[in-house]
DNA sequence: GTCTATATAGCGATAGAC
DNA sequence: GTCTATCGCTATATAGAC
C-alpha cells in the first residue's frame, strides 16, 4: 500500500474503486468468473485504463487480497480497545452474525476466498493463509491473555469452528444455523479450567 | 445415473474416465479453471467427442457432483455395518486423516467443491447443497440412535467443525494442525450426558 | 459412435491518439 | 493520465467426414 504524496498524481479515486469493486465482485461470484470487463464497468473506469492501476489481472487480484487484509487489521486492531480478552473473542465471533445475510448468501468474505486462492494457480496463490493467519494470530494472543498454555491450539480450534459454521450456513442458505451455532461459539469461550492452564 | 442395457450402445468406459477425470481436476485446480481440453486430453478421448456424453460444460459439471454423491453414500453406507453408531461417526470423522496429504494439499473434496458451486451461475449451483445434506442427515442419524434429542443440531456442529478444520489445514498446509484436530474431534463423539439427553 | 476441423465469442492485454 | 480501438489467444460448442 503506497502512500499518497506530492510528487504523486491527484488523488482520483480510481484505483480504490477499482479494488473496491473487484472485492465485491470475486466475493460474489468468485475469482475465476470475475472479468476484468465486468469490474470496470462496476467501477465506471474505462476497460483499458485499468492497466494504467495494474499491470495485470493477478495484480489486481493481489490488491483484492491486501484490502481484505487491511480490512481485517482495521477490524481487529478497533477490537484491541474492548476491555477484556473474553469480551474480545466474543465480539470477533458476533462479526460473523452482523453480516449474516452476506454470509449464509455468498460464504465467508475470508474463508471462501481462501478456499479459490488454495485452486489458484497465479502468484496470488501465496497470499492464501494470510487473510486466516491474520485472524488465528489475533485470537491466540487473546486466549493468551485468558490464560490458555495452548493458546494456538484454542485459537485455530475457534477460528476453524466460525468457518466450518460459515461454510455451511452458506451452504444449506441457513440463517438459523449460523445464528444458533454463533450463540454456542460465543458461550463457549471462557477463561480456561485450572486443570487446563 | 443410467443403467446399461442389451439396448444401450456398448460400455466404452469413456463416458466415465471424463467424469474421473473431470472430478479429479475440478479437485485440485477448481471448477472454472477447469478446461473441456484438459479433461479431454487427461481421459485421453478427443475433444469434440466429449460432447457426444455431455451436451454442455455444464451437465459435466453435474455429472461430476454426481460422482461425488455416488462415492459419498457408497461411503456411507459401508459404514453403516460399523457395530456402534459412536464407532461409525468416529470412522467417519477418521475418513479425513486417512486422506490428509489430498486435504492439506486441496482441502476437502467436498466443503471446496461446495464453496465453488456457492459462487457457481450455472444449472450445477442448485446441486451445491446436496453433498454436505448427505453426510449431516447420515450423521444425524447416527447422533439421534446415540440417544441424543437434538441430533440434527450435533450433527450439523459435527460436520461444521469437521469442514472448519479441513479448510483451516489447507489454507496453512499443516498436516499437524489436521491430525491434531481430528483426534480431539474423535474424542469429542460420545453418548449424550443425562442432562442433554 | 468416433474424430478432425473449425466456427464463434469473450477474455486479457496492448497500441497509440488525445 | 485518459480512453478507444483492437490484437491475439483460448474457451465452448458445432459441422460434418468417416
Amino acid at each position: 500500500m503506497s502512500e499518497v504524496t506530492d510528487s504523486m498524481p491527484r488523488r482520483t479515486g480510481k484505483r480504490e474503486r477499482l479494488v473496491d469493486s473487484a472485492t465485491a465482485l470475486v466475493y460474489r461470484q468468485g475469482i475465476e468468473r470475475t472479468t476484468l470487463a465486468q469490474v470496470a464497468a462496476d467501477a465506471d473506469v474505462p476497460l483499458g485504463n485499468v492497466y494504467y492501476y495494474f499491470k495485470s489481472r493477478d495484480e489486481l487480484l493481489r490488491a483484492v487480497v491486501d484490502a481484505r487484509l487491511d480490512e481485517i487489521r482495521g477490524f481487529l486492531s478497533e477490537l484491541d480497545s474492548v476491555a477484556s480478552p473474553q469480551a474480545r473473542l466474543r465480539a470477533l465471533a458476533q462479526n460473523w452474525t452482523t453480516v449474516a445475510d452476506d454470509v449464509v448468501m455468498y460464504g465467508c468474505p475470508i474463508g471462501s476466498l481462501t478456499v479459490e486462492l488454495n485452486k489458484h494457480l497465479g502468484g496470488a496463490r501465496d497470499c492464501g493463509p494470510l487473510l486466516l493467519r491474520e485472524v488465528v494470530d489475533w485470537a491466540a494472543r487473546q486466549f493468551r491473555e485468558l490464560g490458555y498454555a495452548d493458546a494456538e491450539v484454542q485459537a485455530e480450534s475457534l477460528i476453524a469452528r466460525i468457518q466450518g459454521v460459515a461454510l455451511l450456513a452458506s451452504a444449506f442458505h441457513d440463517r438459523s444455523l449460523l445464528e444458533r451455532e454463533f450463540s454456542s461459539i460465543e458461550r463457549g469461550i471462557r477463561a480456561p479450567a485450572k486443570n487446563a492452564r
